[in-house]
RNA sequence: UCCUCCUUAGCUCAGUUGGUUAGAGCACAUGACUGUUAAUCAUGGGGUCCUAGGUUCAAGCCCUAGAGGGGGAGCCA
């Protein structure tokens, strides 16, 4: 009977036993950590008093008097500072001395409730190990205020400020979060190429991709670059857009996002363009132009709350520098409203949604335009906008982020969908305060003849994009997407005026260094 | 690419009408200080005034050219 009842116990285990492991392992993953070290964050969250732990991180600064040294240690796991404390009997001296501004740190010690006024509780430390020392005459940053541009030219070491710590932890919950938004509504991610063969989107100025010699290239007959002889045996590119091929996704996946990066090798010198820069892409079949606006608008509401709730300390810390940075500008370019108070405005209120021609109107008959205060006067319908013209309706006239839709065939790409005026497109374009186009969209055109006509219009080549027009030719549907450049995300929702600040390392004409 | 402004200590910046030895704060070094919060206080070291040329008895300051950077514009996301 025993015998029986243990036999049964061992055949279950032996038919269980790959998922009960299975089991285990998922157990053991969520609760391994690397190394045993506790995280800075951590001490925000959980009760360590009279727990001896272990930290490692970096020194923002030490004060020190005869009796006692308090060391700010930062981790990157929050903005915060952790303090520990150091009594000279306990520690060496010389050890110490080493730990300056910059210098990386292993501490142990026992976390006690603090006697200062700064901290609820603090490291009393046993023992430290200087990881890393950094000599604080060459170290380039000390505890105060750096300017953006100085720090730019540091880029490798600025990820150690409080404002780029900031802003990348904020970076990246706006990344987790499109991912987020886009799996919950059943959207596929979708990876389009990098390296492409077509020029035809009309998006810039592009890279060349070759393994050719460039000193001594093969030639045709006629003296052109033979790319029958380069890698691909095509001339091929860097991207410029995801756009067409998460076209081609989308009618067989049905909804589909890419996130990538994107290159322009347009000559743009200014706060908001970027030579590599990273796109989000959403492509969908079954939508038309108002289901775009739609997602488009729920989408950024959805990702921008979503750092609103999930960066609460970083967010508050930008909040701060922003409001500090205003107070240098003139009075009539400051913002009404603060970074957080501008981000919960855009989060709680509808997007206002007007057409080109309806905008057109308003320009033309503002006080400004009649005062003569824009550079390019708006006179006639077809014109298109300058960034002027966006700005005052965004930031004087509605105050609020716009929509903009339907604007004339002549000034938009040829994908898009042809209206029944003849003179429209099916485009839109979202203007955000401060930052200007963050969206460009369009429900596409799916009629063959319709965009056929239209791209031999633009000289567009469409041999070339045969596998473009195939899906026209075969099971066409209505369908719609829109391109949301990330790093002007990152930089609505972080108050960075240079697009330059919101990417690690970024890429703009004559720089490439890290 | 165009317009415009800027470049002085490691960093942020002042520097008068062209006139003697170019300044401050922070940082750094040394010292003081019984728990600090970008600690404080004292003392000290630290300069190719972006580069090249020019005007002048004399240039950080004026002129020309170049380099680098900021802001705006175009192109766009």
């Amino acid at each position: 009977m025993i015998k029986s009842v243990l036999y049964r116990f061992f055949a279950f285990l032996t038919k269980a036993w790959p998922l009960l492991s299975n089991q285990f392992k998922l157990l053991k993953t969520k609760n391994m950590a690397f190394n045993k070290r506790v995280k800075i964050q951590e001490l925000f969250t959980q009760d360590y008093v009279g727990k001896e732990i272990v930290l490692m991180g970096w020194v923002r600064t030490k004060r020190s008097n005869k009796n006692v040294s308090f060391i700010a240690l930062n981790d990157g796991s929050t903005i915060k500072n952790y303090q520990i404390v150091a009594d000279p009997n306990q520690i060496d001296e010389e050890l110490l001395k080493k730990a300056t501004t910059g210098a990386c740190l292993k501490i142990k010690g026992t976390v006690v409730a603090s006697q200062g006024a700064g901290q609820s509780t603090e490291l009393v430390a046993s023992h430290i190990e200087v990881l890393g020392e950094a000599d604080a005459e060459k170290y380039p940053l000390q505890p105060k205020k750096h300017s953006l541009e100085f720090l730019r030219e540091i880029a490798h070491l600025r990820m150690r400020t409080n404002t780029f710590g900031a802003v990348f932890r904020v970076r990246h919950a706006l990344a987790f979060a499109v991912h987020k938004y886009f799996n919950d509504k059943g959207f596929f991610y979708i990876h389009t190429p990098i390296i492409t063969a077509s020029d035809a989107e009309g998006a810039g100025e592009t890279f060349k991709v070759t393994t050719l010699d460039l000193k001594n290239p093969p030639l045709t007959e006629d003296g052109s670059i033979n790319y029958k002889e380069d890698f691909f045996e095509r001339e091929t590119n860097l991207t410029v857009s995801g756009q067409l091929e998460g076209e081609l996704a989308a009618m067989g996946l049905g909804e589909i996002y890419t996130f990538g990066p994107t290159f322009r090798a347009e000559n743009s010198n200014t706060a908001r363009h970027l030579a590599e820069f990273w796109m989000i892409e959403p492509e969908m079949a079954f939508y038309d132009a108002e289901d775009n606006q739609n997602l488009a608008e729920d989408f950024l509401k959805y990702v921008i709350n979503y750092a609103l709730e999930n960066c609460q300390d970083d967010l508050e810390f930008l909040d701060k520098r922003a409001a500090e940075e205003e107070t240098s500008k003139k009075a009539d370019q400051r913002s009404e409203l603060g970074l957080l108070e501008r981000l919960k405005f855009v989060v709680n209120n509808d997007f206002e949604r007007l057409t080109y021609t309806e905008a057109i109107d308003i320009l033309k008959n503002s006080n400004h335009n009649k005062k003569k205060k824009f550079q390019y006067l708006v006179e006639s319908w077809g014109v298109d906008l300058q960034s002027e013209h966006e700005r005052y309706l965004v930031e004087k006239h509605f105050k609020k982020p716009v929509i903009l839709t339907d604007y004339p065939k002549e000034i938009k790409a040829f994908y898009m969908r042809q209206n029944d005026d003849g003179k429209t497109v099916a485009a839109m374009d979202i203007l955000f305060p401060g930052i200007g186009e963050i969206v460009g969209g369009s429900q596409r055109e799916e009629r063959l003849e319709k965009l056929t006509q239209r791209m031999e219009e633009m000289h567009i080549p469409t041999e070339e994009m045969w596998w473009y027009l195939d899906t026209r030719r075969f099971g066409a549907t209505p369908h719609a997407g829109f391109g949301l450049g990330f790093e002007r995300l990152v930089q609505f929702v972080t108050g960075m005026g240079n697009i330059r600040d919101v990417i690690a390392f970024p890429r703009t004409p004559g720089h490439a260094e890290f």
